[in-house]
RNA sequence: GGCGUCGUGGCGGAGUGGUUACGCAGAGGUCUGCAAAACCUUUUAUGCCAGUUCAAUUCUGGUCGGCGCCUCCA
């Protein structure tokens, strides 16, 4: 069974699913107002991780991944200009055109990734009736209050408020560094309803029972997956920084109505690094999907770089891992093209593929996603297979086997197609050359087969193409 | 100030109380008509100081240092 590490109690633990065969599950998605950089992109690679695996275990996952495309407050102080009408002012268009445009690129870049779709891929602007509703029984229950600039959920009314991320209240407040609005009751206490200025038409605005406004960030969580999963979820996923705020403050939304613990487990992945720094765009470091295909490499070995450390480490990027990544990304591309090779399809070599499936791949991943120690294994035995197939019979186990790895990583190995008729037509014309010893001839017919992307190396077994 | 996390060889990055992680890069070599991203070998790795132990990179304490969060952030 999967073991994940469990914010909730900071341990590992076996993942129990509330139904027999379905797991729900809720990643917090993209803020839409800008292209995702690769740091984001790490992070839904790993959640796509998550749910592969669940698959693989014959397990459904129903997996909620939010859009948040209704503009946030830049900052926490008064001046509200948001996310989204930043974004809007920057490139002209309406906070609407920006959020139609930078969510259509984040569904486009899932795919780019081979990321699993989600099950329901929910826009926060959709369900604003479902968050008006949801304060509302906040209200009834008497967690909020008014302010002048909106509606305030008083997080001293929820006594388990600093379990979840072991926070001292109060010693937080002495290190804040930002101007907090003075009628606050407390430092922790959020917006769930923030009022637009009298002054003021904002491009994303509704009416409410508390006056034209928008919602605050932490509501549109709590509303889409309670509509979606219910009260009570198997897997909650996000990312680090949002411990101590954002899954903080859904908790106290959500347990304070239903009384019921929001997630069983929740699951934190952390962030990667750059030059020692984490990516913002204020440092400038910023590196999009874009700029690893400018720098000439696959979006495929980007997905390998993540699967090469650890969801709970802040790992380093480098464009020197990049290549290493694509390197060992080809190499596994090669080993796969090697079921066009094979002398055989009988199935009797003397590997045992169910068993390196089994030990190679599921086991370590199903100890808390531990996709570093499969690509060891599958590297470690990857000469021992590679000789096999060019001398034994074994290609039904062997796709199972890539099967495996292509379910569990999503690293399409199988994508590839068989090179053409004429392209194995020059292998045997050069094997003929080489039979009469006319190298020049043999030279000619390689170099022209490497023209077209294929190379060749010849060995005991015959002559083995794989592509560059 | 509070909370958290990490410190492994040129780079990245796992596991482990006593035996090779793994990948990339570098070096040497083998096979080959020549080649090959093929094969083999290889380079003072576990921040520092104590403690526990027959034995610690792995456990405990301390220390130094990095990073993250506490403000929107994956």
């Amino acid at each position: 069974m999967l073991r994940l590490h469990n914010t909730l109690t900071r341990k590992i633990e076996t993942l129990e699913p509330l139904k027999r065969s379905e797991v729900s599950v809720y990643t917090c998605g993209p803020t839409v107002y800008d292209y995702p950089h690769i740091g984001n992109w790490f992070t839904f690679v790993r959640y796509d991780l998550l749910i592969r695996l669940l698959k693989h275990m014959n397990l459904k996952p129903v997996w909620v991944l939010n859009i948040t495309d209704v503009g946030h407050l830049v900052s926490d102080a008064d001046e509200g200009d948001d996310k989204l009408q930043v974004g809007a002012k920057r490139e002209g268009k309406t906070a609407w055109e920006i959020a139609k445009y930078y969510s259509q690129y984040f569904l486009d870049g899932l795919d780019r990734l081979n990321i699993s779709k989600p099950t329901y891929t929910p826009k926060a602007t959709d369900h604003i009736g479902e968050q008006i509703d949801l304060i509302q029984r906040l209200e009834s229950a008497d967690y909020t209050y008014i302010i002048d600039d909106g509606v305030y959920y008083d997080t001293s009314k929820f006594s388990k408020y600093a379990d979840f991320a072991n926070l001292d209240v109060d010693e937080q407040q002495a290190g804040v560094r930002v101007e907090f609005n003075p009628q606050k009751k407390n430092s922790t206490d959020f917006a769930l309803w923030k009022f637009s200025k009298a002054s003021e038409k904002r491009d994303m605005e509704w009416e409410s029972p508390w006056g034209r406004g928008f919602p605050g960030w932490h509501i549109e969580c709590s509303a889409m997956l309670l509509k979606y999963l219910g009260k009570t979820i198997d897997i909650h996923c996000g990312g680090i920084e949002h411990i101590p705020v954002h899954h903080t403050n859904e908790i106290a939304q959500a347990e304070a109505l239903t009384g019921k613990p929001l997630a069983k487990i929740w699951m934190h992945t952390n962030h990667i690094s750059i030059d020692g720094q984490k990516i913002s765009k204020s440092l400038g470091n910023t590196i999009l999907l874009e700029d690893v295909e400018k720098r000439g490499f696959s979006i495929m070995a980007l997905r390998m770089l993540v699967l090469e450390s650890h969801y709970r480490t802040q790992s380093k990027f480098t464009w020197e891992n990049v290549k290493a990544a694509e390197t060992r990304l080809r190499s596994l591309y090669n080993l796969a093209e090697l079921r066009w090779q094979t002398v055989s399809d009988n199935d009797s070599g003397p590997i045992n593929y169910e068993e390196y499936i089994h030990l190679d791949i599921t086991k370590p991943l199903l100890d808390d996603l531990n996709t570093p120690k499969v690509l060891a294994n599958i590297s470690q035995h990857e000469s021992l297979i590679s000789e096999n197939l060019v001398t034994h019979k074994s290609k039904p186990s062997f796709l199972k086997y890539l099967s495996a790895i292509d379910d569990c990583l999503g690293l399409d190995l199988m994508k590839q197609h068989d090179i053409s008729l004429e392209q194995k037509d020059l292998i045997i014309k050069r094997n003929a050359a080489r039979v009469d010893n006319k190298w020049a001839a043999s030279d000619r017919l390689r170099d022209q087969l490497k023209e077209e992307g294929v190379g060749l190396r010849d060995t005991n077994y015959g002559s083995i193409w794989y592509r560059y």
